[in-house]
DNA sequence: AGGGTGTCGTTGAAATTCGAACTAACAGGA
DNA sequence: TCCTGTTAGTTCGAATTTCAACGACACCCT
């Protein structure tokens, strides 16, 4: 267990420096960040709601309450689903493309300062193996 | 990056599945699973405030609150502290260790079922030194 | 003693999360 | 066509978290 303990230290501090250098230099929550780059790796930026939750791991409320709020700032935008009547795409505004490129650099500096860095090359693979596979089997079920 | 990504993901579908399993199992938040354990690993079970705070990683207000919380359940009792009358003492009470001792198996369970059986010894290990010095270096700064 | 500075824990307001209930729309079969 | 069950997204209420401000006390230095 005191791997698990450690893990979820490093997860929770972690946590805090990033939220703390998006909220400073943009005044986004690392949730809402998560939506804007996952919307970003998308060929036609944009995915729906659905996905968009399951993706980024989040309740499908949060979600609609993230959205809403970065609809707001105009970072992103709701589109119909021509296919299902039910369905919603949210799609990344230029804006909220351009936004994402002035902030990613910083965010990845946090990350990287804070956990990359202390890793050797090895390290860095191993850890990606693990956590892809607690990812993968937790995802699968 | 990609070792980022499936570090956070795997974070956020570890933080589900535990919380599932604690609020199903007592009615109990991850939080506050988390206060209960540290104090049961202190020598006399009590801890002051700002400590438990940041052993936990949590604001200060939002021990309070969730100290607030578990006195109601009767879980954790709030002292005076002798030596300095600002300081609070948060201890476990014999209620609290007999929830905890009922509680463990089953989210150590869960932790092993989604994290630590996917990982060779050598994973742990791995795990486990890269996570310490993450969590050192944040500490530190 | 006395005053300035810092620390302790609590409080209040705002933001965010989740699960559950809800509405609308799809899908498949009788 | 109509029923039934499933899925999409939103809304609602409750719970939780954070930051900032506060009052009380401690510590130090003169």
């Amino acid at each position: 267990m005191a791997a698990w303990q450690a893990f979820l230290n490093a997860s929770h501090l972690l946590e805090r420096r990033v939220e703390e250098q998006l909220r400073a230099d943009a005044g986004l929550t690392h949730g809402q960040y998560e939506v804007l780059a996952r919307l970003s790796a998308t060929a036609d930026r944009r995915l729906r709601m659905s996905e968009l939750a399951r993706d980024v791991i989040v309740s499908k409320s949060a979600l609609t309450y993230q959205v809403s709020r970065l609809e707001e700032r105009g970072l992103v935008r709701r589109t119909n689903c021509p296919s299902d009547d039910r369905g919603v795409f949210a799609e990344l505004t230029d804006e909220g493309m351009r936004c994402l490129e002035h902030l990613a650099p910083g965010h990845v500096a946090v990350v990287r300062a804070n956990l990359i860095d202390h890793l050797t090359p090895d390290d860095l693979t191993a850890l990606t193996r693990i956590m892809s596979k607690a990812e993968a089997s937790m995802r699968s079920t």
